[in-house]
DNA sequence: AAGACGGGGTC
DNA sequence: GACCCAGTCTT
């Protein structure tokens, strides 16, 4: 338990009174109060720094103004989502606004439990929407607030074994009146001044009291976890063009790296061979792209692209109506001159930008 | 408790 | 190339 709550009322005023001098502003969800909006940015902020969600956030909203038009179709959420990354974000929420109609009239809920059952609201997100769109005291927890409160109190340990204490050091200084500014400036202070790096603690307004800066152990908090491994797969992924000059796309599984998004079929094994035993189709011509890597958290993606083209139209539907590991429904042929509008990854993105720029 | 899940920026 | 980031869900 914290024991020290001496000092509250001067850590929360320093920190706002910072945040009025050299807080951001400006920002186009913050002096929104449309709770649908700010769950769409909070959504978006997850895992992801402001200046990359600005243009995405401006874009969605244009496209999808309200619930409704958001609950209509999930490849077109994705086509918004593209590039944003952390896919399954843009999938739950895609199903937290089916939810969210049929269930709460297609109003949020203001009950932080029944937010918290939503797909894609956690503890953090929900305590940022109570504050933000209902005026409540919610508490975030985020790796800016992590940050700044590790290191004033000196939290030591893993970060998983920490996360219950920051918490409770949250709960504690987030006021009951206003949580919303007092939350908007501690993500700036972590954001602006407490920076993971060189932070700025000359002009932090926590400078009198904070461990690490008495310390000196800036740097060391907040601890990180040890690096792991990371392995690196490879992946053929498949050009395939009819006679049209169209590409084939097929829509992933809804799990896994790039879930629901459109894609080149993929392969580790021969290319030729895979169109052959898997596809029934033998390409009248194969060629081999420069590589491409793609990094992930978790494992590296070393990216063949293969060229290959159909040699008449029958075959073109042969694929779609025979290849027993796709369904016509997971298959497109993708028009670059009239594409159409659905989620696809960087990688996808890249390789299909660069083919419409050689055709020009 | 640990792993999965993107992408881009920084140094 | 390594490290970092406005977290949540699954197992």
């Amino acid at each position: 338990m914290i024991t020290n709550v001496d000092f509250i009322p001067q850590f929360r005023r320093r920190v706002l009174r910072w945040a009025r001098k050299h807080g951001r502003c400006g920002l186009p969800w913050q002096e929104d109060r449309d709770p649908y909006r700010l769950w769409v940015a909070e959504i978006m902020l997850q895992q992801t720094q402001v200046q990359k969600v600005i243009p995405y956030y401006t874009r969605f909203i244009a496209a999808f103004p309200d619930i409704y038009r958001l609950a209509q179709c999930e490849d077109e959420v994705l086509y918004y989502w593209s590039g944003l990354g952390y896919y399954s974000r843009a999938r739950m929420l895609y199903r937290s606004a089916q939810i969210i109609i049929q269930q709460y009239g297609g109003q949020l809920p203001q009950c932080p439990k029944k937010l918290q059952d939503l797909p894609g609201i956690g503890r953090s997100t929900a305590g940022a929407l109570l504050a933000s769109a209902f005026g409540k005291k919610g508490v975030i927890l985020d790796g800016n607030v992590k940050r700044v409160l590790s290191r004033y109190h000196g939290v030591f340990g893993a970060p998983n074994q920490c996360v219950s204490l920051l918490w409770q050091y949250a709960e504690h200084y987030t006021p009951s009146r206003r949580a919303a500014r007092y939350n908007q400036a501690m993500m700036d202070l972590g954001a602006l001044c407490c920076t993971p790096r060189d932070p700025d603690c000359g002009h932090c307004p926590l400078r009198r009291d904070c461990f690490c800066r008495q310390n000196g152990l800036q740097q060391q908090l907040p601890e990180k976890a040890p690096p792991k491994k990371m392995p690196v797969r490879k992946a053929y992924m498949l050009i395939i063009r009819n006679t049209y000059g169209e590409i084939l796309l097929i829509k992933r599984p809804p799990r896994g790296v790039w879930g629901s998004l459109w894609h080149f079929p993929e392969t580790n094994e021969n290319p030729e061979q895979y169109c052959r035993r898997t596809l029934h189709f033998t390409p009248s011509a194969i060629e081999f792209l420069p590589q491409l890597h793609h990094s992930f958290t978790h494992f590296r993606l070393e990216i063949t692209p293969v060229y290959l083209s159909l040699p008449t139209q029958s075959f073109c539907r042969k694929i779609m109506e025979c290849a027993p590991i796709y369904t016509a429904q997971d298959c497109i042929w993708y028009n670059l001159q009239r594409p159409h509008k659905v989620g696809m990854s960087a990688p996808v993105t890249a390789i299909l930008k660069k083919l419409s720029q050689d055709e020009t």
